[in-house]
RNA sequence: GCAAGGGUGGUCGAGCGGUUAAUGGCAUCGGGCUGUAAACCCGACGGAGUAAUAUCCUACGUAGGUUCAAAUCCUACCCCUUGCA
């Protein structure tokens, strides 16, 4: 049967998968890290460098952003977002979900939706699972995700429950609406299979051979469900139970880094991931440092985003092998070092500490890019270590290896 | 030379008799950032001392004076700005 993506474990180690998600367009191997482009742009980083040195094969894009600015009538009329922005690779969309979460005092909930204020110029909005859908269509992303509430991280069983609940009814709600926008071909990323749009990595011959074996596409859109219940695991299972009823192309484990403890956060993963379906990926929303990754991965999951390389790129925090380094300390007005040593990326074979620092405190348009730039390699370059790892069947190893040369507050 | 206005902490600048180690901005130093309302937010910022308080010390151009009390009032001097010679 065709199906908008395809994902295929190619190794395993204990709950560790390495495996290999085909989109419409691109080849995307996992477990994945994808830079968030909330606007339509990853801050700070020129596309260019995404797909040639960071070679990110997928990004985010926000519904709720897009939507209030600059519309998805704009986008539409431009093509969508893959024409309008030129990436040409993979988007997933968030739903506006989180943003019913992280804007709780500008928005008014209901069993039908939210009523958000535009946080822009204050203009009454209303957002819905089918209102989402709509957007995520003209947007033309490659996955879209259900439209979803997520709850405080130490939200009380009853508060979750009634939220888990509701998610629920939204992701079903969300599916039918998908179903009838594909149906009448709203997607603006529509790809015709026979056109073969399909992006493949260069230079790589041993994955070529791996999808001459895989299935065609449909040159839809694909849709992930979102797991919620906060900390409290029996409602994760409900709410995977629930999930998984529904029937979704992989599925996500939302609600996580809201503020709970961390303890609890590698505790619903350990509990959830390996129940969720084997066959479909598995993506942990909005996590989170590098050690989060390594340890999520570990528990069994596949793909990730974060805006931390980005947003901390910009207000001077680096990520280097032993944690976090602040860019503003004093230390480094005459270190001459790179920000990290044994890091390939651009930034790091050409600028030293001394001269990122300088250009930060000088409010250089430019800190905010390189230090970007370089987060986005540690963190994409971590990634393909653990891929090779999962593959030649030391994870375990690089995991305590990874672990032990932090030093920082990781 | 005359007239007017000024000299405040790293800096710019408020304060113009007591609650003033002295508002605020900037700079500096430190911390934070996890599906992006974030090129942002928070804290420290005369010195000594304490785990933290307490407590000392030194400070509003310089030197005197008035007053219970002065960055604030008076006098002299030094310097700066502007205008007139």
């Amino acid at each position: 049967m065709e199906q908008p993506i395809d994902w295929q474990v190619i190794a395993q180690e204990g709950e560790a998968r390495a495996g290999i998600l085909r989109t419409r367009r691109s080849v995307i191997e996992t477990p994945v890290f994808m830079p968030v482009g909330t606007q339509g742009t990853v801050k700070g980083v020129r596309y260019e460098w995404l797909e040639d040195e960071l070679d990110a094969r997928i990004i985010l894009g926000n519904t709720y952003h897009l939507w209030l600015r600059p519309t998805p009538e704009v986008i539409r009329a431009c093509g969508g977002l893959h024409k309008f922005s030129t990436w040409k690779r993979s988007l997933l969309t968030d739903s506006g979900g989180f943003q019913v979460f992280s804007l709780t005092n500008l928005r008014k909930l209901s069993e039908s939706g939210v009523e958000f204020q535009s946080h822009l110029d204050g203009t009454k909005m209303f957002l819905s699972p089918e209102v989402s859908m709509e957007i995520q269509a003209a947007l033309g992303s490659e996955i879209v995700m259900v439209f979803d509430e997520c709850p405080k991280g130490d939200a009380d069983i009853e508060t979750t429950r009634k939220s888990l609940e509701m998610t629920a009814r939204w992701a079903k709600r969300s599916k039918d609406k998908f179903i009838e926008l594909q149906e009448q071909g709203l997607d603006t990323g529509f790809l015709n299979p026979m056109e073969n749009g399909e992006w493949k990595p260069e230079n790589k011959e041993n994955l070529e051979s791996e999808i001459l074996n895989l299935k065609s596409l449909t040159g839809q859109q694909s849709l992930f469900g979102i797991i919620q219940g906060a900390g409290h695991l029996d409602l994760r299972r409900e709410s995977l139970e629930r999930t998984v009823e529904i029937g979704f192309d992989g599925y996500a484990i939302g609600g996580l880094s809201v503020g709970e403890e961390k303890s609890v956060m590698y505790e619903v993963i350990d509990f959830l991931a390996p129940q969720m379906p084997k066959d479909k990926p598995r993506y942990l929303m909005g996590v989170g440092t590098p050690q989060d990754l390594v340890e999520a991965v570990f528990r069994g999951v596949d793909m990730f985003d974060c805006v931390m390389p980005t947003r901390n790129g910009r207000t001077g925090s680096a990520f280097v092998t032993s944690g976090k380094l602040n860019i503003r300390n004093a230390q480094f007005a005459k270190d001459t070092n790179p920000l990290d040593e044994n890091c390939p990326c651009s930034v790091c074979k050409r600028y030293s500490r001394a001269y990122l620092r300088h250009v930060y405190q000088a409010n250089e348009m430019i800190a905010a890019t390189l230090i970007s730039h370089h987060n986005l390699a540690f963190f994409l370059n971590t990634m393909k270590q653990v891929r090779e790892a999962i593959k030649a069947g030391k994870f375990g190893e690089y995991r305590r290896d990874f672990l032990s040369k932090l030093s920082d507050n990781g």
